[in-house]
This record gives structure tokens, C-alpha cells and sequence, in this order.
DNA sequence: GTCTATAGATAGATAGAC
DNA sequence: GTCTATCTATCTATAGAC
């Protein structure tokens, strides 16, 4: 704080955030190690457990910046939609992203291991409900909105998952099919066809 | 085969396939070592390569006798019921039990990784569609009972990953509300409630 | 306060003994 | 054919230099 090296330290700081994110994205959980991340930061391993001094807090710094980035996406997405077939397009291709996907997958791993993390997940999922439940309101939804929205959510979630896993090509359609579906139930009355 | 040494060897194999289950199991995708699972089954680290030359062959067994129970449960699980209410909280039931969700994990991770456990996860995602439809048709379902089917178990992947990721204590009562929903929206008309 | 070199632990695979 | 001892690679953490 004295001289600029306060705002380089941040950036540094920043840097090990992105690296780490990026990691997470390409690699998952299990290729999160401190060397890769160091690497890809353009420093050395050793420097990751200065600012960060193990290997679970490395992890709690880049799941919070997780969290924060994928809740503004969330908020992006729903914040530009107005129809349902728009919405189920959207949030279809949201769950397909496969780095997304692992990105959430690591942090289910890590709230399995560490209680700190678990709460982190809570805020993501609360957070997300929040989001999804004004959503639905405002594209006419029933009183109901706030379980409607944890169902979209857990729905979401599945869809994530199974396509990650499969990695069928239709992947995208068939989600995009079934939100429609759900999207439909929720806020109208029947589905689609 | 020329002694009696043929049936041990199988018996030892089938040990090593119930140590790598239990490991998985309880430890997951990351805690899955080829020295916990020689601990578990009371044999050395370098028994297991044996055996199973490579990390990921030993996955792929594990993998496939995992999946082999998996339907297996599924198809006693949904055997048994009669009615929604049932098959609801049943199958949250099954969807709440975490060693069951870190081994699902495991699997999609694994096949993150690996085409050759994709294509395993592809049959345990065909078969419990295949089972869930032909559920869905004995209770009562409509004609589109395989999309629908499809769309009940990526609600319960769903429901899993989330239930598992924030330990939350109602989870399973939630899961089971849930369920409950989308079944009566998919054999009926509307929801209870 | 920042960074480096090194130590300690654990995983996975192989070559070779029985 | 079965099993063991060992080697290499990799990861995390620490003690200490600048």
C-alpha cells in the first residue's frame, strides 16, 4: 500500500483467479493442481501457495469467483428473454456449455469434501432460484414461482450433466425440447405438442 | 483353469470390483486410488495393476459393474410401485443417497475424460429410459412416455447432484415434492396442490 | 512482504522374482 | 500365471533467501 506494488499484487491476485477458472473450465476437479494453475498464471507453483496457502483455499477463492460470474451470467441470460421458446433456446444453451458444466461439478465435489464450500454452493443455488423465480414471474408465472423455479433449476442441473457425460451431438436440441416442456407446464397450462 | 486356482482368481476379481464400488462409493472420482482400493480389498497397490493394468481399466470394470447395479436398482426400485405418491418419494429416496450420486459423478466424470466410459454411461442413461418409460406406461402415461421418461430422470440427476452438493436436511422432501409434480404433470393433467 | 528452492507425501506403472 | 519390490512422476507444503 505504500508504493504501487499494492495494485500489482492485486492484479497478481486477479491473474491466479482467472488462471484458476480457466483451469477449472478446461481441466475440472481433477486436473485443478496448483501446477497447472500456476502455469497457466505464468508463475510458479510455490507462488500460488503464497497468496493462496493450500490447496482448499486456492479452490474457496476460485469457487467465489465462480459463483459471482456464473449468477451475473444466469442474470444475464434471463434478463434479455421475454418468450418461453426464447427462454428454452437460451437456457438450453447454457447446460450445454460443457465448461460450465464442469466448472459446476467441481464445486459439488469440493461441498461434498469441505463444508466451506458447501455454503458457497448454497448461495449459487439460492441465488439462481432468486434469479429464476423473478423470471418466471415476469413472464407470467403461477404463486407457486419459487418451487417452479428450484424444479427449472434442478432440471437445468440434469440436463448439464447427462450431456457432459453422454456428449451427444443432440444434446442441445433435446434439452432445448424438454425446457420447453417444463417452461410451458410451469407458467401456462399444458406443453407444447 | 487346470486347478482350482481359476475360481480363487475369479473370486479375487470380484473382490477387487466390490473394493472399487465401496471406494467410489464413499470417496468418489477423487478418492478413487489404486492404493485405497487394494487397502479395501486386503491386497497390495501393485495386485490391482495387475489385474488391471491401468487406472482407467480399473474404472471401466468398476464402471460397468456400477452400472450393472444401478439398473438393477432402478428396475426393483420402479418394479415395486403402483402409484405416484410412492414412486415419488421412492425414487427420492434413491435420489438423496449420496454414494449413489458419487458414483453417477464419477461416472460423468470419467467419461469427461474417456470415450470408452462415455459410451458405458450412454447404456446406463438408455436403460433407465427404457425402464422409467415402460414405468411411466404401466401407471398411466401418454404416448410420448420415452421423452417423458428422459425428462423425469434428468429431474433426478438433477435433484441429486444439488442434494448432494448443499447437504441441505429437506432435501429429500423436496426432491419427493418435486417428483411428485412432475409426475402428476406427466401421467395426468395437473399438479396436486 | 515477495518469491525460490527443496522437502515430503502419494500416486501409477514396470521390471523382474517366484 | 501370480505377485512383489522398486522406480518415476506429480502434487502439496515449508523453510528460508532476497
Amino acid at each position: 500500500m505504500s508504493t504501487n506494488q499494492g495494485e500489482s499484487v492485486n492484479e497478481r491476485r486477479q491473474q491466479i483467479l482467472e488462471a484458476g477458472l480457466a483451469t477449472l473450465r478446461e481441466h475440472g476437479y481433477v486436473g485443478f493442481t496448483q501446477p497447472r494453475v500456476a502455469a497457466r498464471a505464468g508463475l510458479r507453483q510455490s507462488h500460488i501457495t503464497y497468496y493462496h496457502p493450500t490447496r482448499l483455499d486456492l479452490l474457496a477463492a476460485v469457487g467465489r469467483a465462480a459463483v459471482d460470474r456464473q449468477l451475473a451470467a444466469v442474470d444475464a441470460t434471463l434478463g434479455a428473454l421475454t418468450t418461453i421458446d426464447e427462454a428454452a433456446d437460451a437456457i438450453a444453451e447454457l447446460v450445454t456449455r460443457y465448461e460450465n458444466t464442469r466448472v459446476l461439478m467441481a464445486l459439488v465435489q469440493a461441498s461434498d469434501e469441505e463444508p466451506r464450500l458447501r455454503e458457497l454452493f448454497g448461495e449459487l443455488v439460492d441465488g439462481i432460484a432468486t434469479q429464476v423465480t423473478v423470471f418466471l414471474g415476469r413472464i407470467g408465472g403461477s404463486p407457486l414461482a419459487e418451487e417452479s423455479a428450484r424444479f427449472l433449476h434442478a432440471l437445468s442441473v440434469g440436463l448439464s450433466v447427462v450431456s457432459l457425460a453422454t456428449g451427444r451431438p443432440d444434446g442441445k436440441q433435446r434439452a432445448a425440447g424438454m425446457l420447453k416442456t417444463a417452461l410451458h407446464l410451469i407458467v401456462g397450462g399444458s406443453g407444447p405438442a
